[in-house]
DNA sequence: GCCAACGTTGGC
DNA sequence: GCCAACGTTGGC
């Protein structure tokens, strides 16, 4: 099994979004290392659900993927902002995994905490400049942001 | 709302 | 296949 963090604007879809529908594909990833990420997942694989371009920024939740990766229908659709002229439905560029909704955090671990937190030093998210909307966590990341958001 | 950082595009 | 120009992301 295989930890994750999924990256979204709350203005668009929030962890509160996906606790209302519970189910819901994570469509419209239009970067490659993130689609490839999207391509190794699996179900059962578990991920955060991250709040970007808010404040503050940080990690509302935990979700759940529950599909094997399909392709992403927003590309082929003309009426939708994720329009992708290049891709088919015979040849589809882009990728995406149904997730669940499992849980949302009693504490919203703040981007400022996951910085200052000695062992998430390395973590994709903490990064500097980093823009993927998809990214993989290491279980002991894991670890240590469930026990932040749980307290 | 600004702008640095970064990915993608397309002319050459 | 290089790289300048452009568009987008996302923290601040």
């Amino acid at each position: 099994m295989q930890y994750w963090l999924f990256k979204s604007e709350p203005d668009t879809f929030s962890l509160d979004h996906l606790k209302t529908m519970q189910k819901s594909p994570w469509d419209g990833v239009r970067n490659y290392m993130a689609r490839n990420y999207m391509r190794a997942m699996k179900p059962g694989d578990l991920g955060f659900f991250y709040h970007s371009r808010v404040d503050p920024p940080g990690i509302a939740g935990v979700c759940k993927v529950v599909s094997e990766p399909y392709d992403d229908f927003s590309a082929l659709d003309k009426k939708s902002k994720y329009f992708d002229p290049k891709s088919s439905a015979e040849s589809n560029r882009w990728s995406l995994v149904d997730v669940e909704y499992l849980e949302t955090f009693s504490h919203f671990v703040t981007l400022e905490e996951l910085k200052e937190h000695p062992k998430l030093k390395e973590m994709v998210v903490t990064r500097k400049g980093n823009r993927l909307s998809i990214s993989p966590v290491q279980p002991a990341e894991w670890k240590v942001v469930l026990a932040l958001g749980r307290t």
